[in-house]
Order: structure tokens, then sequence, then C-alpha cells
DNA sequence: ACACATTAGTGGACTTTATCAATCATAATG
DNA sequence: CATTATGATTGATAAAGTCCACTAATGTGT
């Protein structure tokens, strides 16, 4: 294994991934979600409803980058901005009927495509490797700037 | 943890490591090497000497896209492109002094991050991440195009 | 020799993401 | 109020990656 670091090797498990989710997402990824598009809808949906800045610190992108990814999302019927009443800066996201729909659809090519990859792998290692990764997300207070915990997980 | 699935998580983690890493990055990569050069070089640090098309299937990109990213590396003195003497085809890629000075610097910083976002993380946690991810890319043997093996891990 | 496959590189069109500054509306504060 | 801070968006621009078709050189097999 030598010196190759986690980074590194995190990096190609992830574009193996999303590489084959690419190819099935080309049988049902018929409305140009695409990855990206399809890791909003998916954290929008674990969330339920989020800011665009709780969004934005999530995914770990820019902000305005993330306004530009959401808007072809709410376009196409899939999320709906909806103002916070109680702060009317603060444009809150949900998943409409069609989004929850589309999420399920990823859901399924994920766990299809993670199947397939770590096809060789017994379930309570993949079952530890998500914990471990999961825990090392929750860990992670260190940032100097950005991160706000709005606690779950 | 509800329904966030693995790749989602692994998506997030490498994005917090990302983050950090071209922070420090600002401060050492007066070449522009970049995110993208800098994973080049640590894979044919790892791999010793690599063609390109075993380095485009390790990083699983687009050749063409290869080619072109390599090609600052080689200008800027970091990388050799040797052609094989066993086919002439081939172009071998070795790092130069140069090139592995930069894996080392970029290593460091890396390892650096890596102690960032996993602060919380006892080592036997982090090893038992790294050996499972590890384990993860090696046992792939799925794919129906692209996968070679040129054998070693 | 010949046909055929493989490896690399080129070029162009295109999409996706990133970056950074500026703007606008709304809060919050003195 | 006037000022400042915050959340979101816009605009301009660049970087990165994808896709596809094509060329050139070399290797393989008949």
């Amino acid at each position: 294994m030598t010196n190759i670091d986690l980074a590194v090797l995190l990096d190609r498990l992830l574009r193996r991934i999303h590489l084959r989710l690419s190819e099935k997402a080309k049988r049902f990824d018929t409305e140009k979600v695409g990855p990206g598009g399809a890791m909003i809808l998916l954290t929008i949906d674990d969330a339920q409803e989020l800011s665009m800045q709780a969004l934005t610190q999530r995914l770990v992108r820019d902000k305005s980058q993330m306004t530009r990814a959401v808007g072809p999302l709410v376009r196409k019927g899939f999320v709906q901005r909806t103002q916070d009443p109680q702060d009317a800066r603060v444009t809150k996201l949900t998943l409409t009927a069609k989004g929850a729909a589309m999420v399920a659809t990823h859901q399924t090519a994920l766990a299809e495509t993670l199947d397939e990859v770590l096809a060789h792998m017994p379930q309570a290692k993949r079952e530890a490797l998500r914990a471990l990764i999961s825990e090392a997300l929750a860990s992670d207070h260190s940032d100097p700037s950005t991160l706000d915990q709005t606690a779950e997980d």
C-alpha cells in the first residue's frame, strides 16, 4: 500500500462510484439533474428542509455556485424555495413530490452502485466504513470559518 | 444517520479535505500544480512509473483530459515522459527530483489536513478507515470496460 | 505484406464547477 | 433613523472535466 494517503484513496473510490453511477443515471436522469444536482436533492431530503446557507455548508461549496446549482432544480420542479417567516432573508429549500421521487430513484441507483463497487466487501465492513466516515464528518468541528453544525447525525 | 448513503458521506468528507488542503496549498503551490496535478504526482509517485493509460485508469478520468493535465506538469519539470523500450507506443511517466520534492510537500500538507479533519478520531480508527477504503478499491474488479489491473497494491 | 488493434496525443464543442467581487433586501444594533 | 451584518443572488471569468472524432506510430496476427 505504500504512501498513498487517505485523501487520494477517497478520491479514487469516489470517482469510481461516480463513474458507475453516471452510467446508470443515463437511464433515468432524463431531466439532467446531474451528479451535483442529485447530491443536492439527497441532502435536502435528508434534512427535510434546509436554508441555502446550511446546504452550502454541508456540501462544502461556494454559496454563489450553490444558488446556480439549485436554480435548475427549482425550474424543473424538484425543489421548492420558500421564504423563512422568521427571517425574510433566508430561503428555505424543500423537495417537491417530484423531487422526492427523484431522490428515491437516485438512492436505488446509489445502492446498486455501491453493491457493485463494494461487491467483495462483506456487509459488516461496509457498515464499519460508513460508520467511520460518518464519525469523521461529525467530529470535525475545527473549521475556522464556515461550519455551523445544525446538529443532527 | 437516516438515509444518506455512503457515497454522499464520502463526497462530503473528501470535499472538506480538499477545501482545507487547497487553503494550505496556497502557501506552497507557487507553480500552480493545482489539486488535479497534485493527485497525478502522488499517483505517479506511488507507482514509481506509470503509462498514460494506467494513470488514466487509476484516476478514472478521460484520457484526453489526462494528456492535457500532464502536459503542464512536464513543462514545469515535475514529470518526465519517456518512451517504453518494450513498446514504443506507450509513454512512461516518472517524477523528476523536483516532482518528488513537490510530492513530499503535498504529502506533508495532506497529513496535516487529515490531522485536522480527523482530529477527534483515534489513530486506530484512521488506520481502519484507510484499510477499508483500500480494500474497497482493491476488490473492485467488476468494471465492464476500463480496468486492467497493472497489478500492484 | 496486410489488415487490425492499441497507445498517445490533438482539436473542438460543450457542460460543470470554482472563484471573486459586487449588489440587494432584510435584520440587528447603536 | 443610520449603520452594519447577514443571506442570497448576479455577473464576469476561469478552470476542470467530458465527449467525440481524428491522426500518427507501433505492435499483433494471419
